[in-house]
RNA sequence: GUGGCCAUAGUUCAGUUGGUUAGAAUAUCGGUUUGUGGUACCGAGGGUCGUGGGUUCGAGCCCCAUUGGCCACCCCA
């Protein structure tokens, strides 16, 4: 049988992991630096909480999981023979694999409401699954890492999440574009229009602007239904453009009819406002600057996700050839509603681990150094030298030295040197019977060739 | 869910209009070198040519089906 994995997955070597894990750990510690801890939430949810929470096309994208056991005893009979799928499925499957962390956290801080403090603060860095097709920077089993403040209304969450996205990828060497808008703005569209039920249609549609053009959407919005009256109505929109303040101000005089559309603007302003207007002033008068990033008002920007109400936010590299979102988010009014907690607004983002990682490895903006793990390798011609080793190894140890010794006692010299060159490990210590006698080590740089006599205390101290 | 491309050694790939025993590089193991790795040289093992059918005297190559992978659309981190 050859061994395989499913398709979308894969599994990580140990150089990989270790660029991996590099992206966590900026990710985790600038989390931390904003006040965010850490929770985690089972790999499945029940079936039902899942379920209607991301859209009909994600409801399709969840992995359900199949009851235990007679997973069809106990079924209705008609159900079975209706060839239904989706109601049978609902039958069959209580447990689904979680398809993104927002919605979990939502179950989370509706579950354990009496033991937090608002506004609560949580990070979460932990594998997601959707059922999509995979292709470059698809994946069917990807980390997100995400941090949500919920339980405030504040708009400085806003701010500092676009300065926290700043930090997160400054730190990585990666220049990106944070693009920003609001669903309230969308919703304005759509009232403005009259077809208020087909926001998201509508949004989807002009989302897709810089991709199939002007024609492309109208035509996209015809086939979803809409009027000839109030697609005309939307042209001005779709064929604006300016700076920043020129498309707040042509927004405030489309949408001054919508009370709505009004009050996404001025939340969109007051983020704008914080960063930037005059900039260089940084610590007075209330404005950042930031560091790297570009932040950008996008007001073709959508995003699929059903439960977004106001601020959304989508990231992308300024720099290779890796143009989807790295990193997504926004503030959603009520998505504890559904599980029994109104008025609980929350605002979060996520970031893309995985696709962090392909960008990065395409302009090469790992760290060179962190890829020798043992620092000293104990090589050795025998049994009795291995013995004599081990009280040495656990010294080492003692004082924080990466340190193995080879396993095999009969294995060849050159058997051992290939295993340091290969692992990359900096030192050996050659262990033979003349080392023994003389109480003393036989230590070569592996870079170098230099090798010199040294007794443990000396190593101990070279190496610390 | 729709469309395009691909499938040969552990890996990356050659393989002529269909013709004898399917090759290379790399990796692995052994040797040159029984206390010295990276370089070099020599050697060895490793393949149901994704799977099943068909055409043919003969198929890795042609045809059909099927499975898997990659890429694009949809959508998304």
């Amino acid at each position: 049988m050859k061994p395989t994995i499913p398709k979308g997955t894969r599994d990580f070597s140990p150089q990989e992991m270790v660029k991996r894990n590099y992206i966590f750990d900026v990710i985790k510690r600038v989390f931390q630096l904003y006040g965010y801890l850490p929770i985690e939430t089972p790999a499945m949810e029940n079936y039902s909480t899942l379920m209607g929470k991301y859209g009909d096309e994600g409801d399709k994208l969840i992995f359900k999981i199949l009851n235990s056991g007679d997973f069809l005893s106990g079924v209705d009979e008609s159900i079975i023979n209706s060839l239904e799928s989706k109601l049978l499925t609902s039958k069959i499957s209580e447990k689904a694999l979680k398809y993104d962390l927002t919605v979990p956290f939502a179950r989370y801080v509706v579950q354990h409401q009496h033991q937090i403090t608002f506004p609560f603060k949580r990070y979460q860095i932990q594998p997601v699954w959707r059922a999509d097709r995979p292709q470059k920077g698809r994946y069917r089993e990807f980390y997100q890492c995400d941090a949500d403040v919920i339980g405030s209304n504040s708009l400085i969450n806003e701010i500092e999440l676009v300065q926290l996205i700043d930090d997160v990828f400054t730190n990585l060497n990666l220049p990106v574009i944070i693009k920003i808008n609001n669903r309230k703005i969308l919703s304005g569209i759509a009232e403005m229009i009259g077809e208020k039920d087909k926001t998201i249609l509508i949004t989807v549609a002009i989302d897709k602007l810089d991709k199939i053009g002007i024609d492309g959407v109208n035509k996209e919005l015809q086939e979803n239904g809409l009027s000839d009256i109030a697609i005309e109505k939307l042209q001005p929109l779709i064929n604006f453009s300016g700076n920043t303040l020129e498309k707040i101000n042509f927004l405030k005089d489309l949408l001054k009819n919508s009370l709505i559309g009004l009050k996404g603007i001025e939340e969109l302003e007051t983020i704008f406002t914080k960063f930037k207007l005059p900039v260089n002033v940084q610590g007075r008068g209330g404005i950042i600057r930031l560091r790297t990033s570009i932040l950008e008002l996008d007001i073709t920007l959508a995003r699929g996700l059903n439960y977004y109400t106001g601020a959304i936010f989508e990231v992308k590299s300024n720099a290779g050839t890796f143009k989807s979102s790295i990193c997504g988010g926004g503030r959603y009014d009520d998505l504890t509603g559904i599980f029994g907690l109104p008025n609980m607004s929350g605002v979060g983002i996520s970031f893309g681990a995985d696709r962090i990682y392909d960008v990065l490895n395409e302009l090469n903006l790992f760290p060179e150094s962190s890829n020798e793990s043992t620092k000293i390798l104990f090589v050795t011609m025998g049994e009795e030298e291995q013995n004599y080793c081990l009280p040495l190894l656990a010294m080492l140890r003692d004082a924080g030295i990466n340190s193995e010794i080879y396993p095999d006692a009969s294995a060849k010299m050159k058997k051992q040197m290939s295993y340091a060159d290969e692992k990359n490990i900096p030192f050996v210590v050659i262990m033979g019977s003349d080392e023994i006698q003389n109480n003393i080590l036989s230590l070569k740089d592996m870079k170098t060739g230099f090798q010199e006599k040294i007794n443990i205390e000396s190593l101990i101290q070279k190496l610390s």
